[in-house]
DNA sequence: GTCAAACTACGAGGGTTCTCGTACAATGGG
DNA sequence: CCCATTGTACGAGAACCCTCGTAGTTTGAC
């Protein structure tokens, strides 16, 4: 039983913790990186299921747990669901454009691939 | 026996068959982070044992076979020894500024880590 | 209380990665 | 030709990662 001010606790990595490694090997997948372009594009805490992912739930699980634990993502529980949300001011105060500048390369390079099918 | 013109041949991603998510898993590993940020700062083409890494070199060839097939970097014999060069110009035509953001944030890191010993 | 919805935990399989040691090839100098 | 220099190839071990299925937990609605 936990404390009725956090029900379920999250472990997230403090903003002085996160590494650019660990940040460059989340966003290298490419679940990872299509999760992290559709909250960016949304720019609106996002629930788990609200992304229609080619693989199963556990699965998903894992992914968002990466994303988190590297520092990319906050994630906290509403009931039943669990919002999900970009650190972008803890990034960009760590690595200022960064994220803006990948999300760009995605965009750029989704443009490409779609363009030439 | 190879042909006169290219002695050693070795194989390089076209331009636009580099893949993001390829470069961003490059540059996940502090070895090969380390290196991309030493060949920026010098500029120029370095050897493979211009780098002082803390690995062996059959572990060394290994993070720059990573980098090349990536599309990160460029290599070229010379005698004995093999040149490596950043393919700065076509990563900046697939995806503008990453690289120097990357660099960036490593050096920021860097600085904060460093400030902290 | 019962039930569905949303997500997690655990374990496992299969693949990839990082690392190394040893043995080998290619080049250039004496 | 002999040899030092530079880097490669191959294999192997340990670790990690992505994926899944199954079973379980937490919450909110009825």
């Amino acid at each position: 039983m936990t404390t009725a001010t956090s029900p379920r606790a999250l472990e997230h990595p403090p903003r002085d913790r996160i590494r650019l490694e660990a940040v460059l090997h989340a966003l290298s997948d490419p679940v990872r990186l299509r999760i992290v372009r559709d909250m960016a594009r949304e720019g609106t805490e996002l629930s788990c299921s609200y992304f229609d992912l080619p693989v199963t739930k556990s699965t998903t699980t894992h992914h968002f747990r990466v994303l988190r634990e590297s520092g990319v993502i906050q994630q906290m529980y509403r009931g039943t669901a669990k919002l999900n949300a970009l650190r972008g001011e803890d990034l960009d105060a760590l690595f200022p454009g960064l994220l803006d500048t990948v999300l760009a390369a995605a965009d750029a390079q989704a443009a490409r691939t779609e363009g030439a099918a």
